[in-house]
Parts: C-alpha cells; sequence; structure tokens
DNA sequence: ATTTTTATAGGGGTTACCCCCTATATTTAA
DNA sequence: TTAAATATAGGGGGTAACCCCTATAAAAAT
C-alpha cells in the first residue's frame, strides 16, 4: 500500500472542520495530520507536522488565507494548497492563483469536489470546482448574440476589412492586397467606425486589436 | 418526473460512440435521440431532432466539430454544445471557448465526467474537466521572470507610462495626468519603443495593448 | 421601377504617433 | 569625480488614421 496523504486544514467554523476530517479520514488514503481555526495556527501546524497539502478557507479571522498561503509557500514551495471559499469572487480567485494555490473549491460544492482536488492535485494537477471554472470561462466567452449583434451591421467587405485591420495592417497595406484604392478603404474605415459608433484615432484599432478573433 | 434531457452525439469512433450512448441512455433522465459521425451528418440530425444538448468531437473527418459548433450555434443559439477532446489543446480550447461551446471534456476523463458535464450545462453552468482548468490558470500565472524579462529595461516612469498607453491613453492625456509637458511622454514614448525595439505606427500602443495586464 | 445600400475613388483638413535632433538639471554608476 | 542614465522640454518633419465632404456604377431591397 502507498502512504497516505498527509492533509492539515484550516476553517474558522468548527462544524464545518468537522465534516471536512470526517469526509477526509474516512477516505482510504488521507489522513488528517492537525486542524487550525486561523491563519497563524495554520502557519505553524503546517511547520510542525510538514504535510502533503494544507486545505484552507480563505476567510478567516485575523491572518486570512491568502496571507496564510502566501507565508507557506514562501517557507516551503513543495507544500500543496487547496482553498476553500464561501463565495465566488473573481477577485479573490485571481489572486489565490496568482500566490500560486493548487485548487479552489467552492464550500458549497459536493464533498466528493474535495476529494477529487485533494487527488488531482496530489496527481500534479490544478484543480477548479466547475462553477469557478465558468467564471474564468466568461472572460473570453462574449455570447454569440453580442458579437452578431455589431458584426451583423457590416459588409462583407466590410469585415474583411475589419479582420485585416485586426491583424495590425494599415489601410495601405489592405489596399494593396485587394487591389483597390487606399482612398477606398479609408472610407470603408470611416463606415465601419460609423456602425460600431467608435471615435477618436486608432479607436478602430484598438477595437479591432480587442476583438480579434471574431 | 421532469422531462428527458435530449441529446445527440457526433464522434467518428463507432465504438467510443457506442460507449458513449450506452452511459448516456442509463442515466435516468438522460436519452440519446441520434448520432453522427462527422460534422455535416451533425449538423443535420441537430436540425431534424432540436436537441437540448449536442455532445461532439472536435476531430472529426470532413467538418470538425469546431466548425459544427460554430454552424449549429449561428442556425440555432439555445442549442447547448458540449466539447469532447482527445488532447490538451490550448488554441483549440481557446477557440471553443470562443465560438461559445458550454463544455469542454477530455475523452480520457471519467464517464461520470460526462454526465456531470450534462447536468452542469442543462444548468447553465459552464463545465470544464479539472484538468483542462490547470491550462486556464497557467495563463495569468506568467512566471515572474517573463515579465521582468523587458519591463525589467523600462524606467518607473517609463513603466507607468506605458501602463498608461495601454489603456489607450494618449499622450496629451498622459501629460495632464502626470502635469508633464505633452513633448515629455512623447520622448518617453520614443525611449520606450527603442527598448522594446518597436518600430512603425502604433507598434507601441498595439504592444502595450496586448501586454496589458503585465 | 424606384430607392437604398454597397463598393469604388477622390479632395481637403486635423491630429496623434513616430522619428530625427538639441538642451538642461538631477540622479546614479563607474 | 567623471561619465552615464534619467526626466524634463522643445524644434521640426513625416505619415497614418480619422473626419468632413462629393461622386459614380452596380447590386439589393422596396
Amino acid at each position: 500500500m502507498t502512504k497516505n496523504i498527509r492533509i492539515v486544514l484550516a476553517d474558522d467554523h468548527p462544524i464545518f472542520r468537522k465534516g471536512l476530517v470526517e469526509v477526509i479520514n474516512t477516505t482510504p488514503g488521507m489522513e488528517v495530520l492537525a486542524e487550525a481555526s486561523n491563519g497563524e495556527e495554520l502557519i505553524r501546524i503546517v511547520d510542525e507536522t510538514q504535510p502533503d497539502i494544507a486545505v484552507l478557507d480563505v476567510n478567516m479571522p485575523g491572518t486570512d488565507g491568502l496571507q496564510a498561503a502566501t507565508r507557506i509557500l514562501a517557507r516551503n514551495g513543495t507544500i500543496k494548497l487547496l482553498m476553500l471559499t464561501m463565495r465566488t469572487d473573481e477577485d479573490v480567485f485571481m489572486e489565490a492563483m496568482d500566490i500560486g494555490v493548487n485548487g479552489y473549491i467552492l464550500k458549497e460544492n459536493a464533498v466528493s469536489d474535495v476529494i477529487n482536488g485533494i487527488n488531482a492535485i496530489m496527481n500534479g494537477q490544478t484543480y477548479l470546482s466547475p462553477s469557478i471554472s465558468g467564471l474564468l470561462v466568461k472572460k473570453n466567452h462574449k455570447p454569440l448574440e453580442k458579437k452578431n449583434d455589431f458584426l451583423q451591421h457590416l459588409t462583407s467587405t466590410e469585415l474583411r476589412i475589419f479582420k485585416l485591420i485586426a491583424e495590425s495592417k494599415t489601410s495601405k497595406e489592405i489596399s494593396k492586397e485587394l487591389f483597390v484604392s487606399e482612398k477606398t478603404i479609408e472610407n470603408h474605415r470611416t463606415n465601419i467606425c460609423k456602425k460600431l459608433k467608435l471615435k477618436g484615432k486608432n479607436s478602430l484599432l484598438k477595437f479591432a486589436l480587442e476583438h480579434r478573433g471574431w
């Protein structure tokens, strides 16, 4: 049999913590070494027990989860961290990722998520709750209606030119590529700007760069 | 009892497809309406059956999963799409997200992932395999060395100006914000361009926009 | 059949960005 | 202590992008 995964916990809610301990200790191959109710305590028990992974709540009195994570990783970069959180806060999530946390799970998620998360992390992966993934995706995920909303107003010629602009091409370059006058391209630019309600220097270039791939 | 979730499948591997059908049809509340072995077929059966969700492979002969997804969403934006993939290819994943796919699962993942994914998507969420989540995280996680690699050449003043340029501000606007001459800002622009080896109109703006957030 | 949109091309003007310089005071490094 | 880098400010020029127009032929919509 392989060694147990050695785990420490930190959460300021005793009942929730009790539940976590129960879930983990009844899972074969995992054991809870110690518990903490705040960040300072966690840092201490991590030093003492040198666990494989620490599961910690973001919101704790005094030293919170993010601060504790930063300090733990500064002392020992090999310790894995699985962050638990009550709410879906994008900023907090991003900060946790920047710090170098290995997983991020919503407390409202199933207990199996915690077990899956621990296994995934010990396996070298990064684990996010599915509901967290949604957050990340929405950033890229401008819905279709929105795309069409303004792309549908452009004619096919305008769209072709728009895409070339998004490739950082100048009107002169585009005119050569399409065998038309430079002035024609400039007219198209003007019309595209009007349709997209863009005003000001380089606004079309900026917009095109930001929406490259549409 | 609520209505079954109506599902269509597309995958060019018959055996894998057989397995998928089995998994879904033995899950209460889900039923497979039709199957396809390529993108064109999928588009046709989606038109015919009007399912709630289509589960489709990225890699298929002829019209592939991405093309099929684009065309299906163009016809009916309410149909949900769950994408399956063999390999973890970041570009393909990003493209799928841009197209508006609702979920993305590795074929090597557990069958329960497909069921979980379908349920999550029908519930309005976006579903990603845990192993995919790791990909996303690495993006934000641009290692420190790389950032410094070219930012270290910029002085603090230049860096401040660089960030304002990345916010699409003009030299005039920046000069007012920093209480210096417009000409000073232009000089800094020139110096920044030299340090970053940028040449040509708007090249700094383009670069700054692309590296916003650094 | 008539009107509108689209694609083409141009005149003429403003502005922002980029490029080449010089110059001075301060700070930093050699 | 000199030399180099930095931050400031300017002169002068070129060009691309944008903005205001007109105009014509073809295509599309009414």
